[in-house]
DNA sequence: ATAAACTTTCAATAATTATTGAAAGTTTAA
DNA sequence: TTAAACTTTCAATAATTATTGAAAGTTTAT
């Protein structure tokens, strides 16, 4: 496999894999497409490299800036701005994690929170209700928390994590 | 908050949370409606219930039944199927996590290998794409191992491994 | 103040994904 | 074997989501 289609088929397969951490896949492409890139990019850079347009780049590359993934880059001489990703895989991962938690996960808890603090009218239908959203309500908190446990931790989190839970 | 409300809110919020696990709405909401249901229900419960087509429930419910979330039961006497998921939140996330490994983790593994192995061709550029894949090959595997690691310890295997990172 | 260089916005449109419903298929009972 | 009771399939359609492109907006240089 020469440089180009291993490129091509990380941008895409990365693109399609979108949807696992909830972004869109013109997003989740012009990420890869930083990731893998030797010096930060401009607008047309990556219309041209991906085949987007203007105004679809423009959009996605301001989301990812607001996920905190992809940061402006002023470079001397140019008056066009140019963006550039997170490098290092782990404080990518950490971001991520961080904003799932924040976007996704803390709102579905306030809802189970509500569901399961109804009145219990004595019904069997009720009893149900409340007993099983409790139970997905601390299934989610203690997720979201061990999910914000492993990634505040710096260096290494992840091996020193995986060696934590092998003993 | 009665009953229909808290119940109503409990589908529709799991269902739309669908995609946080990577499913879609109508099979998420079917998951939610039987996993709060005293009893097992029957295709035209279901329909019944959520507004659905005869189609869509059938089609929804073989999926749930291929991921081993939902199961059949024959109620003596009944003619039609019943269904019914796991009642068990931890059983059910277990499930889920394995699932999830399998359909999409492995695979982008499996992509992230290829890419990451072409030729180094000396360019900085080839350097940079098999540098940043094998990281991100690498932390995809570990992430992975890590869940695994995770799900497959029984009894209370959240609570433990929380107590363990905590150290 | 003007204009060139660049970015953002957003209504229109395209692409994708979910849903319907009716016909075809299957199982069971008599 | 027939027919009623039930389930599945799938082409058509609806709903949702992503993308375009051109006009409006902004910034910078002169």
């Amino acid at each position: 496999m020469e440089y180009v289609e291993a490129k091509e088929k990380f941008i895409s397969t990365w693109g399609s894999l979108g949807t696992l951490w909830g972004i869109n896949k013109a997003m989740a492409q012009i990420q890869a497409l930083l990731f893998i890139s030797t010096k930060p990019l401009s607008m047309e850079d990556i219309m041209e490299e991906l085949k987007i347009s203007r105004g679809n780049t423009s959009m996605n590359l301001r989301q990812l800036i607001d996920w905190g993934i992809v940061t402006k880059v002023l470079v001397s001489g140019e008056r066009k701005e140019f963006f550039t990703t997170e490098k290092d895989v782990q404080e990518l991962a950490r971001t991520i994690a961080k904003e799932r938690s924040r976007r996704e996960i803390k709102p579905v808890i306030k809802v189970l929170e509500e569901v399961s603090s109804i009145k219990d009218d004595g019904t069997e239908k009720t009893k149900e209700l409340i007993k099983q959203t409790k139970a997905l309500r601390e299934l989610t908190d203690d997720l979201d928390a061990l999910m914000n446990k492993l990634v505040n931790q710096k260096q290494n989190w992840l091996t020193k994590s995986v060696i934590k839970l092998m003993k």
